[in-house]
DNA sequence: CGATTTACACCTAGGTGGAAATGT
DNA sequence: ACATTTCCACCTAGGTGTAAATCG
């Protein structure tokens, strides 16, 4: 009773690079038999709490999604007419777990900008059905708003200072407000995605542009697919949630051990 | 009855630049008549809430400098032993008001490097006389620490980022802990200091370490100048950092209206 | 009726000065 | 005496799921 796993043979495993050989020299830079410049061809990302993200996915992941988290600052008497379509605050949701990884294989003197973006894992539209405890395809996907891509903000840096600790997208945050203004990754609520992650070496060369499809390497997790929600539908999720991330503390009963 | 200000010319005023002819070329960079690198010579910083510095500053600033400010989180019954010399968390106190500047005159498309450093205004230490409510030199300055400086955290960052929007000190932190193994900044408490801003030029040629001196241009704001203590000494200080520090809140009575 | 939005209590995380205890 | 350290209540700032209200 888990979603259909459509094949998308298209991400392939948790890694996409091929084999290169770094002594292949070409058009000035060194080039992998991957077609990659060898400044990324290694590149290698380890997902962090890969064991929690597993949990999550045997269950079926969710992650809520929201137009705007916190509307009016405790205490403060603000209020926003009804009409008001967008209050000021921007606060979404993040995600969680939160996607995290441990780089290796990059050149540390080169500079790299790290992004993610997030695909449809297939067309369709789904609904919790409660009785079954499960996902039913419930009629093609609503059409996808532009996808939209989140820079790690310490990007650009050098490899070096990317290897040097786990690379946290904490401030990566999920909308399902087509209209954002704030730059958050815009989801449809009720369908599928994954996650994707990108390194991309900033090349100094002039005419950079011509090299672009052979800088960067992409990786993909499949424990780290979800389904959007505006609220959770499966309750193992909210208990998992509610055990697992320390801002739910206070929805937790007994304390079976930290 | 405020703290004798000493002469300290070497400190110039706010700006340190001299004007520089920005078509004049020398060793294949351009070079003001001030020997700056043009990157640097046209660059210059306003500092924010200056008034609020300088009401301080006419009271006579005072700058909490601690070893360690929490030493155990809250409701945790974490307790270190009183021989403990350092606790594991680091956090000393900020400065406020916050070192805040808005920059212009920089390369739009050049790297840059901004950093503080605090340099003594004087060798004496000094106390406070609470029956006069003044400073008083007693005796000659403790040996300073080795100086240290504070890299923004956001750099290096292209001269557009850094125009873009108020670049603000707010992770600087002090302590009086000669051995801190944070990167904070040390002060002697009972010592007078000048805070100081640099802007440094990241020069991406190969030998840029015979051109360090033409890189960076220092701004030093007087009104910025302060005592570092381990507790307010002058009430009025006390007062007024409570009426304007967001965080000292709690201890407002009325409300004369934010 | 299912999906979404809102308002909220309850957390994490950490920046304040006060007051008491401890040095020196 | 004076300077410093410690522990604390009280803030700011913002990340949680809940339950009720609202939307469509």
């Amino acid at each position: 009773p888990t979603p259909s796993h459509p094949s998308a043979a298209f991400l392939g495993g948790p890694s996409e690079g091929s084999p290169c050989v770094p002594g292949l020299r070409w058009a000035g830079e060194g080039l992998g038999a991957s077609g990659k410049n060898h400044r990324v061809c290694h590149a290698s990302a380890r997902l962090e709490m890969s064991s929690l993200w597993e949990e999550f996915n045997r269950l079926g992941t969710e992650m809520i999604v929201t137009k705007a988290g916190r509307l009016v600052p405790k205490g403060h008497g603000v209020c926003w007419g009804r009409g008001t379509p967008f209050p000021l605050l921007s606060p979404c949701r993040r995600m969680f777990p939160t996607f995290q990884v441990k780089l290796s294989g990059l050149d540390p003197l080169a500079d790299y900008v790290l992004l993610m973006d997030f695909i449809p894992l297939d067309d369709k539209r789904y609904r919790y059905a409660f009785h079954s405890s499960s996902w039913l395809a419930a009629g093609r996907a609503e059409p996808a708003a532009p996808g939209r891509i989140h820079f790690h903000p310490d990007s650009p840096a050098k490899g070096a200072q990317w290897m040097r600790q786990i690379v946290s997208f904490d401030k990566l945050k999920l909308t399902n407000n087509l209209l954002d203004d704030n730059g958050h990754i815009i989801l449809n609520s009720m369908h599928r995605y994954q996650p994707r992650f990108h390194v991309v070496f900033v090349d100094p060369r002039r005419d950079s542009e011509r090299f672009a499809h052979q800088n960067f390497k992409s990786f993909s997790f499949p424990e780290t697919q979800f389904m959007a929600v505006t609220a959770y539908q499966n309750h193992r999720i909210t208990q998992l949630k509610i055990a697992s991330n320390p801002f739910a503390k206070g929805f937790r009963d007994g304390d079976p051990e930290p």
